[in-house]
RNA sequence: UGGGGCGUCGUCUAAUGGCAGGACGUCAGACUUUGAAUCUGAUUAUCAAGGUUCGAAUCCUUGCGCCCCAGCCA
């Protein structure tokens, strides 16, 4: 019988670095990289990547480079460049003296570029955009040769340095790998791979006006840095024959290889950034760390710890299929980390006020309750209990449906690690609303002890008649449907939740909790997992973000009712 | 449509020609001062059809389905 403990499966991507580090392939060496383009902020599928980009070269002895892959300088931005660094070493990654940028390498590229044009590898192309796409003919028709595709060495050289030294406007010109026109990849129809942009780039200023493209700077960005393993997502699968054909071309000797896993999908959730970008740009959401946002700022701020996230990306594995995991799996990721290390605290969020009739008036004594169930390490602290306190107004209802087992006139529960109550009298408002509950205390029972084995089946949380109030946001998924953008009809913003966002300005929470800090951890019991809000709490009011809800088999029971 | 990739419980993922295993979910139960946690049990899968083989998820053939590619984005 082998269990998961027995066994130490390895994905693909681990098997194939052990075995060319078995093989002896590069001396032994595992170098990965991380390459975002600093473009937007980082998500959940980054996360993975993260993970498993740092995560290969620590277990097989390795080093991985961050780097950013700036590019296009229109679309790029040094504050993206800050927020990347902040949510890889926020996630637990290091990069050492590492952090690298594909502008980094703008004089070499150049010098491989042209490089290329000497090896009569490379042309300067004077077809527009449109007719280059046009020439290149399209899945059942093969391209046909740009008239510029036999230009001399000499003149291929004299053009490309006339567009470095910015003699032509945009678009006039491009460098194109002389490759096969009639390649049914079409990624090897000449792919152009340096462009004429007259775009200030956020690190090398205004010094360059032409750029590489992608299949050109990253393979040899990964040869510059010595990068065995280029690991990526499957749709750059159709580049790698270029990603070899141009290392084939400039590189001798060990070069890195492109592998390729299939990126994160997840349930009721988008993850492009052009879609996540929209969100914030049209005010959908708050911004990039919204806390209901999917971005790793977002989950940060929401209450995520980087142990669940990482713990995510192991239980999901890696593979080469395209697959959707359920949004129920990050959640069990973070509920399993939480409960370990929360401190459990009490907070009402919709209170409803009790009267203990036979408890004595002006009388307060402290009671005792624990940190942790489970830990009892974690210890205990006061909680004043008198004859007013609050109750969740869910926690109570006046004829009870079936299976309700907390309170209802005439019935008894238990207070956590207070006393039991009865409900004797109900008040309500002219609107017939309830507003307040009499009730009747058991001394014998404080602390929450049963006395004669006395079985009260309801326990219910609570906070004095004094509890401060605290502002609580309960966010929920944002969207309302498993695949928002699956449909290419419909806008996936026709299925953003309505209610994914909930502010209750009026919640009580037990006195400790009015002074906890900002970014402090909490479960609230019979609640959920919050979260104090790091930009929005002050001194002495905390705003709670709920992280995730606790599992709660009673919600599904009612449902089931109907 | 040409090329590339992928098809294993509801979901994710193992198996490297030798008993289809694990996790999540679901269901049932135990326990419970959180309807939480914990514990126990149950549940369900090799895309299809042929072939090779003592033996096929795995190899071969044919078919089917899904994903990616026709940016001077990455």
């Amino acid at each position: 019988m082998t269990t998961s403990n027995e066994t130490q499966a390895r994905n693909f991507l681990q098997e194939i670095v052990a075995e060319d580090k078995q093989a002896g392939k590069y001396g032994g060496r595992v170098h990965t990289r991380f390459p975002p383009e600093p473009n937007g902020y980082l998500h959940i599928g980054h996360a993975k990547s993260i993970c498993i980009n740092f995560g290969l070269a620590q277990q097989y002895g390795g080093k991985c480079n961050l780097r950013l892959d700036d590019t296009n300088p229109l679309t790029e931005d040094t504050d993206y460049v800050e927020s990347i660094q902040r949510d890889v070493r926020w996630l637990g990654f290091d990069w050492d003296d590492r952090k690298f940028f594909a502008s980094d390498y703008f004089e070499k590229l150049y010098a491989f570029a042209e490089q290329l044009i000497r090896q009569g590898q490379a042309y300067v192309c004077s077809l527009t955009a449109d007719e280059i796409s046009e020439w290149r003919g399209d899945f059942t028709t093969p391209g046909r040769d740009s008239p510029y595709r036999n230009r001399t060495v000499e003149e291929n050289l004299d053009l490309f340095r006339r567009m470095r030294a910015g003699e032509f406007p945009d678009g006039k010109h491009t460098l194109r790998a002389k490759i096969d026109m009639a390649s049914p990849n079409p990624v090897l129809r000449d792919p152009p791979i340096y462009r004429i942009r007259h775009a200030h780039h956020h690190r090398t200023g205004d010094t360059w006006c032409i750029y590489p493209l992608y299949d050109f700077a990253h393979c040899l960005s990964d040869s510059i840095e010595g990068i065995t393993h280029s690991i990526c997502t499957l749709e750059f699968e159709n580049r790698r024959p270029l990603y070899d054909w141009i290392v084939d071309a400039l590189i001798k000797g060990e070069r890195p290889h492109q592998y390729e896993f299939a990126r994160l999908k997840l349930t009721y959730t988008v993850m492009s950034k052009r879609k996540l970008l929209q969100m914030v740009s049209d005010k959908s959401v708050s911004g990039w760390d919204d806390p209901r946002m999917l971005t790793i700022s977002g989950l940060r701020r929401r209450g995520f710890t980087p142990e669940s996230l990482r713990d995510f990306a192991t239980r999901i594995g890696v593979s080469k299929s395209d697959s959707w995991i359920d949004m129920g799996v990050l959640e069990l990721s973070i509920r399993e980390d939480l409960n370990e290390r929360a401190p459990r605290a009490m907070a009402v969020l919709r209170p409803l006020k009790v009267v203990v009739t036979n408890y004595p008036e002006g009388q307060t004594e402290m009671l005792e309750v624990a940190n942790h169930p489970q830990k009892p390490e974690l210890g205990t602290r006061q909680v004043p209990f008198s004859r007013e306190l609050f109750i969740e107004a869910d926690d109570f209802q006046e004829v009870p449906q079936k299976g309700f087992f907390r309170l209802a006139p005439g019935k008894e529960v238990r207070l956590r690690s207070a006393y039991f109550i009865k409900c004797e009298e109900v008040i309500k408002d002219a609107a017939g609303n309830v507003t307040e509950l009499r009730c009747t205390y058991d001394p014998a029972t404080r602390g929450g002890d049963s006395p004669e084995g006395r079985k009260v089946k309801g326990t219910l949380h609570w906070v004095p008649g004094t509890a401060p109030t605290a502002e609580v946001r309960l966010y929920d998924r944002l969207f309302s449907v498993e695949h928002p953008d699956k449909d290419k009809d419909r806008d996936f913003k026709e299925f953003l939740n309505p209610n994914s966002l909930e502010v209750i300005t009026t919640a009580r929470v037990e006195p400790m909790l009015a002074q906890a800090a900002p970014e402090s951890r909490f479960q609230f019991e019979r609640l959920g997992y919050f979260y104090a809000d790091p930009k929005d709490s002050t001194a002495g009011r905390p705003v709670f973000n709920r992280t995730v809800t606790l599992k709660d088999s009673w919600t599904k029971e009612q449902a089931k009712g109907k």
